[in-house]
RNA sequence: GGCCGAGUAGCAAAGCGGUUAUGCACUGGAUUGCAAAUCCAUGUAGGUCGGUUCGACUCCGGCCUCGGCCUCCA
């Protein structure tokens, strides 16, 4: 998984902390949680959290227990003073794994987990907390009832909900056999383009997956490095620029990712059409797109290196390098079939040639 | 059934009560030996039915469709 996603470009965490590990302050929380009034213990050995004593609860996902106990679909726990409280510790059962607690033994619920190593991580109090649309009822609900609860503090700032990832707009699961993995995309596509395809659209919304929106990915981005190619891009570029007070104002708005790309582009084209005209001011757009790509863990790859590089093995860069020469010194006496005749024999090899100032460059398509 | 969220041109995807989103694809032109890349110009939208407004893709309501959650497990 690690390798996954450093080939996707995100940054590894920093810690990873293990409910197995996490028992005691998972216990700590439990007993601060029933001092302080917000949970019971049952006569089986479970202790449950009282909704009812946690005033804001259902606030996050825009829910009110009333409506909730009215959907209310399946047999309620005989134990639980309402339906709605949520189990924090649960009695050993004979074939699972358990550890010795102030109300026997037992193992955690599933939400008071993350409550207890998110607070041991980060503290009472922190920024941003993220997860699948899918969590935020029942899940995050819990933990912050019980992070709220325990500590009395605010518990996050923000919460960010990612949409699914769909396949021809069907849910990606097992049962429907259209799961797969990060890893067998990567067979195909680099990881720069997987990563631009999921920034394209906000992260709020559902993710369809398809090759061919693969392949749009991929035309986009080769767009934005042809912007690049060949220019020697200044590393400290323009301080002030519009561009950059758009960028940070769609990323600061809910990283909305899509309108930051659309910046891009716009300084693609600037570049484009400054490279005749004004080299010096379309080296610093350049270095300017560069650097806000950068922000989004795009373009930090050689514009060359990149555009050259297939999705699998290259090593047939001397014979593309000799075909190239070879169609050079045909063009060089004007034997224009031959020349064809070589670029033919390239493009089946997807190979892209581009005839510029004399020189030829390449790129694969 | 209840509660949230969404429905934008050929494909994908944003903002915005009136003025070009953006990328790919398509069309015409420039450039090129021909291409490619690039530039210029242009077409194609806002699920549906109503309402508010001088004016709605944008606000309000109904309906339709789709997704998430509403039990356990993580």
């Amino acid at each position: 998984m690690h390798e996954d996603a450093a080939e996707l470009g995100v940054s590894p965490p920093s810690e990873e902390p293990r409910a197995t590990t996490s028992i005691d302050d998972i216990i700590r929380m439990v007993k601060t949680l029933i001092e302080k009034g917000h949970a019971y213990a049952a006569a089986n050995g479970d202790v449950y959290y009282d909704v009812s004593s946690f005033a804001t609860y259902g606030q996050l996902s825009g829910k009110h227990l009333e409506d909730l106990r009215a959907g209310e679909r399946v047999a309620v726990d005989p134990h639980k003073n309402d339906p709605l409280d949520f189990v924090l510790w649960k009695a050993a059962k004979p074939e699972e794994p358990s550890w010795d607690s102030p109300w026997g033994k037992g193992r955690p619920g599933w939400h008071i987990e993350c409550s207890a190593m998110s607070t041991c991580c980060l503290g009472n109090h922190f920024d941003i907390h993220g997860g699948g649309q899918d969590l935020q009822f029942p899940h995050h609900e819990n933990e912050i009832a019980q992070s709220e609860g325990a500590t009395g503090e605010k518990f996050v700032n923000l919460w960010m909900h990612n949409g699914f990832v769909r396949i021809n707009d069907e849910k990606m699961s097992k049962s429907l056999g259209n799961f797969f993995t990060v890893r067998e995309i990567l067979k195909l596509y680099k990881g720069e383009e997987i990563r631009y395809f999921v920034l394209a659209s906000h992260y709020r919304s559902p993710l369809n997956y398809s090759d061919q929106l693969l392949d749009a990915a991929r035309a986009s981005l080769t767009r934005l490095y042809n912007a690049l190619r060949g220019l020697d891009v200044p590393s400290t570029a323009l301080v002030e620029d519009e561009a950059e007070a758009k960028f940070n104002k769609a990323m600061e708005d809910d990283f909305n990712t899509p309108e930051a790309i659309a910046v891009l582009f716009d300084l693609a084209g600037q570049v484009n059409r400054l490279r005749e005209e004004n080299m010096e001011l379309a080296l610093q757009k350049a270095g300017l797109l560069k650097r806000l790509a950068n922000v989004l863990g795009l373009l930090e790859a050689d514009p060359e290196a990149y555009l050259q590089a297939g999705a699998g093995d290259n090593d047939d860069v001397e014979q593309i390098e000799s075909l190239i020469q070879q169609r050079l010194d045909a063009r060089a006496s004007k034997n224009w079939a031959e020349a064809d005749r070589i670029r033919d024999q390239l493009h089946a090899m997807n190979i892209e040639l581009e005839d510029k100032d004399g020189k030829t460059s390449w790129r694969r398509c």
